[in-house]
DNA sequence: ATTGAGGCGTACCGTACGGTACGGTTCGGC
DNA sequence: GCCGAACCGTACCGTACGGTACGCCTCAAT
């Protein structure tokens, strides 16, 4: 008798060992979307996939708790929102993009996306619910109260904190992402994300600031 | 003997039948991307599993004539650029982004980029390039040449068209792409896309403006 | 030492699907 | 009318993979 798989899967609701189950699932899934079988998971694990079906239920099981386990996985970096001026602000948000792409971009990431999007196109909603959650919405919910602090303190000003969230990611992220999901090669370099996260914040003040 | 099926797809490359039967594949794909199986194509498109062989070599050809044949039927509108003034330019540019935002968030080109990023994955580079090209690319190489003629006509002012035309993406598409691709219910208005257009144009103004 | 739970490895089953073969039908050319 | 090409429908094959069963090992608790 095995407990039903729990909803939801974060750090502590996993031993060490489904750890390392679920970051062998993520290493198959990085080098090469297919291969990522159930067999392929157990081998690269060395474990049985009897214990895969008894900890994750079936194969979707398996892969929400990767996405899951994988969306744990980025931590949130608090803002200081007591001693904000237009320095502190345009910083914040600078290294928000720049952290954002730098995410974005990464091999993970674009794996996870792309697994969550085929996914999306099938009855299986879930993964790119979860995707989207720790994705564009996670951003926005993260990112509006900085806006919002922002608007506070007479820094920037807009009517809609959403709009400009919406904004903000338009400038940050762009095209890259579609074309990285669409099989681009080339990735941006450290410094180029850099830059685009310079030219983000400058755009966004030009646009909002007050 | 046939020949082998021909490199690229266009509207005079085939003949009736096989339009039909790529239609019946996009319908197939449209209404949930599984489902689109050899024996599924065959059925919807009564014709025989052979003749689709035949005609396309494998799925992968059959695939890669799919979205050629959907690429195929997106139509250039050339904007006229003598009398270009900064009304015109607008109005121009607000049109190139309501008719983005529309073509993005259809049926047809969610699944249609949902079946490319998936396949990006994998070996199959080819239908990732396909979409790419006809997407961010294409918009582009349409975009570019009227910012520039925007440009010489001392309305807008920019150093890099391409940085220009990229930060324009942004501004339209904002994250409305992968939260469909991710499998967001909620589909923006025909309004909720005007405005969302004629924003983007306002800031884009705003940003290069002459 | 015994025992039982948890887990590894492997063999196995059923199904779905890519790809092939083949008989029957339609149709244009002679 | 006759022939061959093209095509439809369907049956078939091989493989890959999701899911299950089972034998064996390890190890902690008693």
């Amino acid at each position: 008798m095995t407990p039903p798989p729990p909803l939801t899967v974060s750090d502590d609701t996993l031993t060490e060992r489904q750890k390392d189950v679920l970051d062998a699932a993520l290493g198959l899934l990085v080098d090469g979307g297919d291969g990522l079988t159930m067999t392929g998971v157990a081998r690269r694990a060395s474990c049985s996939k009897e214990t895969l079906y008894k900890w994750f239920g079936d194969r979707d099981g398996l892969l929400t708790a990767t996405v899951q386990w994988q969306a744990s996985k980025v931590r949130v970096v608090p803002v200081d929102r007591d001693t904000l001026d237009k320095r502190t602000l345009g910083i914040a948000l600078e290294k928000f993009g720049r952290d954002w792409l730098t995410v974005l971009t990464g091999d993970t990431s674009v794996a996870l996306n792309r697994l969550a999007v085929s996914h999306a196109g099938q009855e299986k909603r879930n993964l790119g619910r979860i995707v989207l959650e720790n994705g564009p919405i996670g951003m926005a919910r993260r990112c509006k109260p900085l806006l919002e602090a922002g608007r506070d303190a007479g820094l920037v000003k807009f009517d809609d904190a959403d709009q400009a969230f919406r904004t903000f990611f338009g400038l940050v992220v762009r095209d890259t992402q579609i074309r990285m999901l669409l099989g681009e090669q080339r990735r941006p370099s450290e410094e180029q994300i850099a830059a685009q996260a310079r030219r983000a914040r400058e755009q966004f003040f030009a646009l909002f600031g007050a």
